[in-house]
RNA sequence: GGCGAGGUAGCUCAGAUGGUUAGAGCGCAGGAUUCAUAACCCUGAGGUCAGGGGUUCAACUCCCCUCCUCGCUACCA
């Protein structure tokens, strides 16, 4: 294991397009956070910059929709996303964005020394361009006439009608969106990242880590093995990072290029804005005094928390960018020690999914539950998806505050301040170290190796582990008094009373300690009861030297209220009803019709009834079936793509409703004569076109 | 179909390089207790470790096959 003198620690980027819900915190923001808290609780130089993604292209679409400029698509989401990382206290040292002028700075700077280098390949490819708006068109900004369905309204990259998947030059009569003008071909020039001649070298990137997790490597192995191929480093766009050459009018950084480099210029902003005295520092845990000691120097220790869909961007591609920084370079930049991505986690059972709204978003949650973070914390981390995929649902989020945040640790703590209240007259016992209970020396191991087990835990991004830990050191907390029995104790032998109660506070304030980087909130709730000072927490002193015989203590109170069946049942039929609303308006939205047509069009299509006769799978496809179709006039190859949704023995001699004038296409290397005609619902279920009685095969629909 | 990650008590999950009776928490049942948020504490029931083969003195742990879940990928005229 490489031996850290700093850390440098990054979220991965929230994207600006909408807000952020319980999966992003449980994915990459809450174990980054728990990370972080303990490093500098630890004393160590921790920096732990993050910000919002503010290009690419599904921004510009959202703008679109909503009928505002980019810009204040991003400006919206930046505050709000802001706003609810701080209410859930993720520490970032900075949290910023990648609009800013130093982001912009610093990609070109990184893009403008690879190209000085030759890094990129040159390719020219033929997009299409609107002359009138000046610009290159991305696939979703050209609508035209699919060839498959005749569809007037497809896009570039597919047709909503019939599901094709399109390439724009495909398009018959193309036209764009931006102006409405018809776009033209024009060859234009972009950068490609040879990823294919850096395998071997990445293969060693990835080979020389230690301590990756599993779902990681096996995923990068497979990209390696399966063998990389060069990625355009810069798209024809006018939103994001212009590309810093003069033959390079209207190009933009590919997002991916510039996101991962964003992580540089948050630290970089952060130097000038603590230069400026813009950043206030306190307690000083960001410890060295300029940015390229965190990013290029060798005892700096990189570290990406991300979700298992950014494997590739930050195993693969972000640090290919910087091995080709670092070639020939004599200011070498760090690459990732480890990128703990976690999997997905699901709410109720279903994925999380932000256009039908299952999510929990925090903004909602902050209004449901205010000042109780420290409780969703403790459940996302309790159930994060460190090794599968994993389940959240309101159930279990009240019985894990329920049964062991409130039973458990806070009514420990509450118990132990209230019997030094009543026993020991509010002030902290005298330890009188003649007097033993028997298992002192035990009590003393287990403090020291839980304290242990808590920090191997963290280092090891095991969260979920040392969360554990720490709730099992309350739970022997309560045995400890329940064999102890202090309340009976008291009538007989007060002075070993005292002896016991200083143990439990010892256990409280060292309890305070171990959920810190979790529970920062109920951490510090938990010392000011105890009339503690903060500063204990990252005092390498030894905690039982904080805690002076004579001191009173508060009065306690309840760290954390039971939450009831009533307030879940809210939130659950919150979730249903925001669910069913959303799937409504997107039905709505779906029932666009096309534009007007003819009958002479219509009449164009041949569509007859025919009989399903055979049906096989294709062989190694998903989604195929390959069905032979009686049409009265003669029996022909159809390949549908339904496999999904019927069974191939469930279908033979339907009838169904079969185009049978669309030109022939090749699928799989089987010859396909027509199509059959589906329904299909918002869930994307399929349902065959039939007649209600049995009519001859070959008949006529029109 | 290819590749990757998973499939362990009702639920959420632990189980280095194979080795005595497979673990924890929650839930459940019974008991004990009253300092505390009807909390805490103790005891117990519960698993052919997805299924089937194989290697081995010995497999949850290694190999092969099948099934299921998730992700990436191909395919949907």
């Amino acid at each position: 294991m490489k031996n850290c003198k700093r850390y440098l620690v990054t979220s991965a980027l929230p994207y600006a397009n909408g807000p952020v819900h319980i999966g992003h915190l449980a994915g990459c923001y809450l174990p980054a956070d728990i990370y972080v808290r303990y490093l500098r609780m630890k004393g160590e130089d921790v920096i732990f910059v993050c910000g919002t993604d503010e290009h690419g292209v599904p921004i510009t679409i959202r703008a679109k929709k909503e009928g505002i400029t980019p810009q204040e698509v991003v400006d919206k989401y930046y505050k709000q996303i802001k706003v609810s990382f701080e209410e859930f206290g993720i520490s970032f040292d900075i949290f910023t964005r990648t609009s800013t002028k130093v982001h912009h700075d610093t990609a070109q700077e990184f893009f403008l020394n690879l190209y000085n280098k030759r890094v990129f390949k040159e390719e020219i490819t033929k997009q299409f361009y609107d002359e009138k708006a000046q610009s290159f068109l991305a696939d979703r900004y050209i609508i035209g006439t699919c060839p498959n369905c005749k569809n007037e309204n497809a896009y570039g990259d597919q047709c909503e009608n019939c599901g094709t998947s399109l390439d724009p030059s495909e398009l018959i009569n193309p036209k764009s969106t931006l102006s409405g003008a018809t776009p033209v071909l024009k060859e234009t020039k972009n950068w490609f990242l040879p990823l294919d001649d850096m395998q071997d070298g990445l293969k060693k990137f990835i080979d020389s880590r230690q301590g990756w997790k599993n779902n990681v490597l096996g995923q990068c192995n497979s990209w390696i093995t399966q063998g990389l191929h060069s990625r355009a480093m810069t798209r024809d766009l006018d939103w994001g990072v212009n590309v810093p050459l003069k033959d390079a009018e209207g190009k933009v950084l590919y997002v991916w290029f510039d996101a991962p480099i964003g992580y540089i210029s948050a630290t970089k902003e952060y130097f000038e804005q603590r230069n400026n005295g813009r950043i206030t520092v306190t307690d000083a845990t960001v410890k060295s005094e300029k940015w390229e000691s965190y990013w290029k120097n060798d005892e700096s220790c990189l570290i990406h928390f991300i979700g298992k869909d950014n494997i590739v961007f930050h195993c693969i591609i972000f640090p290919a960018m910087l091995m080709a920084y670092n070639e020939g370079n004599t200011d070498k930049f760090v690459v990732p020690m480890n990128v703990p991505a976690n999997e997905f986690l699901n709410l109720e059972g279903n994925k999380i999914s932000t256009s039908r709204d299952w999510a929990v978003w925090l903004h909602d949650y902050l209004i449901d539950f205010p000042n109780r973070q420290d409780e969703l914390r403790y459940v996302l981390t309790s159930i994060a998806p460190e090794n599968k995929d994993s389940d959240f649902s309101w159930k279990d989020f009240q019985a894990r505050v329920n049964n062991e945040m409130a039973d458990i640790m806070g009514n420990y703590i509450k118990r132990v301040i209230d019997l030094v209240h009543k026993y020991c007259d509010g002030k902290v016992p005298t330890l009188n170290e003649t007097i033993l209970l028997g298992d002192d020396e035990k009590f003393t191991n287990d403090l020291e190796s839980t304290e242990f087990s808590i920090a191997n835990s963290i280092m090891e991004f095991k969260f979920r582990d040392g969360l554990f830990t720490a709730m099992d050191f309350a739970r022997k907390g309560n045995q400890f008094l329940a064999e102890t029995e202090p309340w009976k104790l008291v009538k007989t032998d007060p002075d070993k009373v005292d002896v016991i109660l200083f143990r439990s506070l010892l256990t409280c304030v060292s309890l305070a300690k171990f959920i810190y980087p979790f529970l920062p909130q109920t951490s510090k709730r938990i010392l000011q009861q105890l009339n503690l000072n903060e500063s204990i927490l990252s005092s390498s002193e030894a905690i039982i030297n904080h805690i002076k015989s004579g001191n009173k203590i508060n009065a306690s109170e309840i760290l954390f209220t039971k939450i009831t069946d009533e307030e879940m049942e809210f939130q659950i039929k919150k979730l249903a009803d925001k669910s069913v609303a959303k799937s409504e308006v997107t039905a709505a939205e779906k029932i666009k019709f096309k534009e007007p047509t003819t009958f002479d069009e219509f009449s164009k299509m041949d569509i007859r009834i025919g009989t399903i006769l055979e049906a096989v799978k294709v062989p190694k496809t998903e989604k195929l079936l390959k069905l032979l179709i009686d049409t009265g006039l003669d029996k022909r190859t159809v390949v549908s793509g339904i496999a999904e949704y019927f069974k191939p023995n469930e279908i033979i001699g339907k009838q169904v409703c079969i185009l049978a004038n669309l030109a022939p296409r090749t699928i799989k290397g089987i010859e396909s004569n027509g199509m059959i005609l589906m329904a299909e619902n918002s869930d994307g279920e399929l349902s065959f076109m039939a007649p209600t009685k049995e009519m001859e095969n070959g008949a006529i629909v029109r």
